[in-house]
DNA sequence: ATATAATGTTAACACTGTTAAGTTAGATTA
DNA sequence: TAATCTAACTTAACAGTGTTAACATTATAT
């Protein structure tokens, strides 16, 4: 009998809707701006269903924040077995990771910067999705310093240097739209290419 | 008769005294878990006494940011005439940006990030001060360029790419306090190292 | 059919930003 | 000096917030 089953299948289904209602919600409206009575309303339960499959809204926010990393994972990872160079392939993944981040600005700043904020003193989990990312990055800075692209430097710092500005150029794209930026695609390929260069040296 | 210029100077007085208390608070707990009657317990006024002075709390959080973004300015400018090497100063600068963001986390965030979330659309104001800070960053690269110390590339895009890198790291150390990062001041000197290489190249 | 879980809801608490109306105290005028 | 006016401040209220405890309902297993 498949009763149980079914109802485990029932209960992740309505997880599932709380967890794309409150995606939709942050991302239009705003973390801050999003109660828990909108997204109840939204998949037509009372408030305090939702607390029966989160622990609270910084969790609800959380599970979001994975789903958006996991997002980010699958497409950087679409790169991987794509050109032998791997300076090459280095740069496709900066490209890729800037435009995910203003493809879904709200999610990339609710992940980055807005996550942190309510769960404090999150590292790198063993096994986590956020770990995942930067093993990837690892993988392909230690190709890159393996096959003497670049400077002999230890494959964290170097990963970290190409993080900050990765995470930089995207940040202040999306939280000044109103600056007075050079042409976006051309800003982004020369803070990745400037600091490619500057790894080499 | 002195009266109104005494009312005036009690007015700006009360003033700066909410704005003391705002960024306290702001500061410590976070924009977000500080409500206005905090502040007014604080001040020891009623809650819409603020209100008199502040259209309402973005824009308290607006002047608090103001005066943080005075602070780098002054921060900054202390070394202008300190190298008549271009890019040693330029050097300088960015250690000296990054540290103020770190000395100053909270002000830091809420001035780079959690202001453009509730201030939409804030660009680079005419006589802002905002605007000096970048100025401040054009003449540092101007002159670099100038010299041909760096690559003949345009101030703008040059100055951003310094911008997205100081920016980026400093941002990704606050958020992350518990990520595995090299050595902290490693890390800041080899991303305006690497930053500044590329930018030569 | 009855007992037992699992699932969902109602009502409430202590907060939040903000506004409208009311009060008080100080300066100005007659 | 007494009356008036005005700036400064407060009280009370509204509509909303996250979250919990107690209650109701539904569906399963005996």
């Amino acid at each position: 009998m498949g009763t149980k089953e079914r109802r485990a299948r029932e209960k992740e289904q309505l997880r599932r809707q709380i967890l794309v209602a409150a995606r939709e919600l942050f991302v239009n409206e705003g973390y801050e701006n999003v109660s828990m009575r909108k997204i109840a309303n939204k998949i037509e339960y009372s408030p305090t269903t939702i607390y029966l499959y989160f622990k609270d809204k910084a969790d609800l926010l959380d599970s979001v924040c994975k789903e958006t990393l996991l997002n980010l994972l699958n497409t950087l990872e679409l790169l991987k077995n794509d050109n032998s160079d791997p300076i090459e392939t280095l740069r496709k993944s900066g490209r890729a990771y800037v435009e995910f981040g203003l493809k879904y600005p709200q999610d990339y700043k609710l992940t980055f910067v807005i996550r942190p904020q309510f769960q404090k003193g999150l590292g790198l989990q063993e096994g986590s999705v956020g770990e995942k990312v930067f093993n990837y990055l690892r993988e392909m800075v230690a190709e890159c310093i393996q096959q003497k692209k670049f400077r002999q430097m230890d494959v964290e710092t170097t990963g970290q240097v190409l993080w900050s500005a990765v995470h930089g150029v995207t940040l202040l794209l999306i939280d000044f739209p109103e600056f007075p930026w050079t042409e976006k695609d051309k800003l982004i390929d020369t803070v990745i290419h400037t600091t490619i260069e500057g790894l080499k040296a």
